[in-house]
DNA sequence: CTAGATGCAAAGAGTTTGCAGGCAG
DNA sequence: CTGCCTGCAAACTCTTTGCATCTAG
């Protein structure tokens, strides 16, 4: 454990919903010649040892997120691009179906839904183009 | 309605599922010219007419499918990377509770489950990297 | 003639890789 | 000395954009 991957995982703690860009922002403050690789290559290694998650939140870059705080399932409106966090138990249904019917075991915390929220209407275009 | 964008719609009929480096082979099979920037300008264009919609089944390009063919979910398994399309009523639960709780209303063709399948030992490390 | 559509090339994000140097065991 | 880690630069993938040209009305 180097001081770079300590500064990332301080980075992701402190963030929450953070991109590999953010997080190298964030890094930089304490440590400035920390290159964008680096914090590649440290996210890479720190999810393959499960202690970050990431999620895909639209188009552009995933977010991580530290593993211990990534229980919950992401709402992402496409009208006014609010991100939402769930419990994961609203999805308990699902995983459960999936489970019984088909053996399928779902990684909910990688889970991402897509819609509209209560304030937007329907019919608005996509001013936040989340994808 | 030009050619090269008929072509684009009948490619993506044809292929479902499929990139848009996908469609554009498949276009070009037809038309030789057709540039992969007119894919993508196009499948904005129908994207935006409601005649097809993507979504993100990896960390790669997007897959788009005919609206009228989307009227389900997916399921990709990290394990071995397949992709399974399950009726939307198994997200009925999931939906309405969103609806009822939160007023949100779910974009449920959008919608991508990641997790294992029955047949991917849980343990497994990522063989296609799925996410 | 005019507006929109196209092809091409270049630019842009986001991400990965090869390599030389550095540091710890 | 050896191996892992790092910074840097280049390469790569996917996507968007500017521009000149073409075509249908």
């Amino acid at each position: 454990m180097t001081p770079q991957r300590q500064l990332v995982l301080e980075a992701v703690t402190r963030l929450g919903h953070a991109t590999p860009e953010d997080i190298c922002g964030q890094v930089q403050e304490t440590a400035r010649g920390v290159n964008i690789s680096t914090v590649y290559r440290t996210l890479e290694l720190l999810e393959e040892l499960g202690m970050v998650t990431h999620t895909h939140l639209g188009h552009g870059a995933p977010t991580y997120h530290l593993a211990s705080q990534a229980d919950h399932v992401h709402l992402v409106c496409r009208g006014c691009g609010q991100i939402s966090e769930v419990r994961p138990e609203l999805v308990q249904g699902l995983v459960s179906t999936l489970r019984d019917e088909l053996g399928f075991e779902t990684d909910v915390r990688h889970l991402t839904v897509f819609g509209r929220c209560r304030d937007c209407p329907p019919e608005a275009r996509e001013s936040a183009e989340a994808q």
